[in-house]
DNA sequence: TTGACATAACACCTAAAGGTTTCATATAAT
DNA sequence: ATTATATGAAACCTTTAGGTGTTATGTCAA
């Protein structure tokens, strides 16, 4: 039977910490484990889970290279939350919002 | 001292009962917390707990009327969220991306 | 005014979240 | 060969999340 994620997109990005690694990573394009846990106050042992979650939810990926493992972002999944969103949109008033759905539904 | 609100509305979304929830809201515009609680599989008091949550992200308000307390849709917090995300949109390819950028920005 | 209903307020439980420290292992550099 | 570095893995701790059930209180209806 499918392992079935513990972790999905809604939960990974809830922390706020997990959220600043995507933001790191996004800018450095690419980082070994070390580099990003040197910008943060905690220890590298929470920041490699908090990467696992991340790696679980599919945001990032890794890739070896000697003793390091470098991850880089991978933001494909965010279209669910995007989706998510979309159906809310239409519940607030933005003016915007009309003009985009002509657009996206082009 | 301000109390600083526990739950935000990153991780008011992050449990599935709480988005489902907030589906409902959005369908039958109005609801008692004993109407909503119907919908699932869990106590009323599990129920209650989850509004409290998203009452606190102020992603649902509420009124009293008589003995019932009743619960709305409050969308507006949402736009928090789709802030961050169109930060994280022009890392994935997506054709509409620039046309939509073109269109915000105007 | 009595009973039913809707919610609030507790006390309580279990598991997971987020963190720590310590130790082991693989690779790189001297 | 030895040492330093990068990560993995395990054991542990504390707080919170998500759930339960019970009891109390306010309101409506008969």
């Amino acid at each position: 039977m499918e392992p079935t994620k513990k972790h999905d997109v809604f939960q990974a990005i809830a922390d706020k910490t997990r959220r600043d690694v995507l933001r790191l990573l996004a800018e450095k394009k690419e980082l070994p484990i070390s580099a990003i846990a040197a910008h943060f106050p905690i220890s590298r042992t929470a920041i490699t889970k908090h990467l696992n979650i991340l790696a679980e939810a599919n945001l990032v990926q890794s890739r070896k290279s000697g003793r390091e493992k470098i991850y880089h972002l991978h933001p494909e999944p965010l279209t669910e939350l995007k989706q998510w969103l979309s159906f809310y949109e239409r519940f607030w008033e933005n003016k915007l919002s009309i003009l985009k759905h002509v657009v996206e539904n082009e």
